[in-house]
DNA sequence: GCCCAGGTGGGTA
DNA sequence: TACCCACATGGG
């Protein structure tokens, strides 16, 4: 196998999973609570969010009805240590009056709405852009979208196989045109993809990532001839 | 003490 | 449309 056909995006999942194996990943009790993650994480170490999640948790308001009741301020003050914690309540308390409005809190419900529908309807939500709605639909709901991040832009444009300006969409229409329709592909890939950017792609060391992966890239090319 | 994190919306030119 | 900027806590 040559280097070529290494650095497509099937050759770079499966060099990256062989580098970093099977991960414990965020346990979540249920869709309801990655939703209200994929809030409390924009922009945010994960760290942080799952305090702010836990908080929810112990005083039992991890259900969307009890949580749709809580008083804003309340609100803001349990999911603090996530930061930016003013914007978020008031995102999370948007959300959930959508969720109340059109899905009435069932998430079987929610699920079974197209999802083309149901991408356009996450993204008139106020706090709610694309990257986040994506994660939405393909962690909460099942739905095979590619949730494209900070790190996916970084790490591939650093690789050269992106532009750095690339739209979000297109990005996005990159990695579902070149790997297999397949929600296992697309979970695994991005949680890898948030491994790999973690321990080698900070924004402060902006040639490790390159270095990294193209060895590891490299390695597996000698390895498997 | 400084930099950074799995974004988003609003303002301005 | 394309840039800026505010938002904010906690870990390294």
């Amino acid at each position: 196998m040559t280097l070529n056909q290494i650095f497509t995006l099937p050759g770079i999942y499966n060099t990256l999973l062989e580098y970093f194996g099977k991960r414990n990943w965020w346990k979540a009790e249920s869709g309801f609570e990655i939703m209200i993650g994929s809030i409390l994480v924009q922009n945010t170490h994960w760290s942080n969010a799952e305090k702010g999640i836990r908080n929810i948790r112990r005083s039992c308001l991890l259900d969307p009805e009890r949580l749709y009741q809580m008083p804003l301020e309340k609100l803001r003050d349990l999911i603090k240590p996530a930061g930016l914690y003013n914007q978020k309540a008031r995102r999370i308390r948007a959300f959930l009056e959508y969720y109340k409005t059109i899905y009435n809190f069932k998430i079987d419900e929610m699920t079974k709405q197209d999802s083309q529908i149901l991408r356009i309807e996450l993204l008139e939500i106020y706090g709610i852009g694309e990257e986040t709605a994506d994660s939405i639909l393909l962690y909460a709901l099942n739905k095979p979208y590619f949730v494209v991040d900070k790190y996916t832009r970084r790490i591939f444009f650093r690789i050269g196989l992106i532009e750095e300006k690339i739209k979000y969409n297109e990005l996005s229409a990159y990695f579902m045109q070149n790997l297999p329709g397949d929600l296992t592909v697309y979970k695994g890939f991005h949680k890898l993809i948030i491994y790999h950017g973690r321990e080698f792609c900070r924004s402060s060391a902006p040639r490790c990532g390159i270095c990294i992966l193209r060895s590891r890239c490299e390695y597996f090319a000698l390895k498997k001839p």
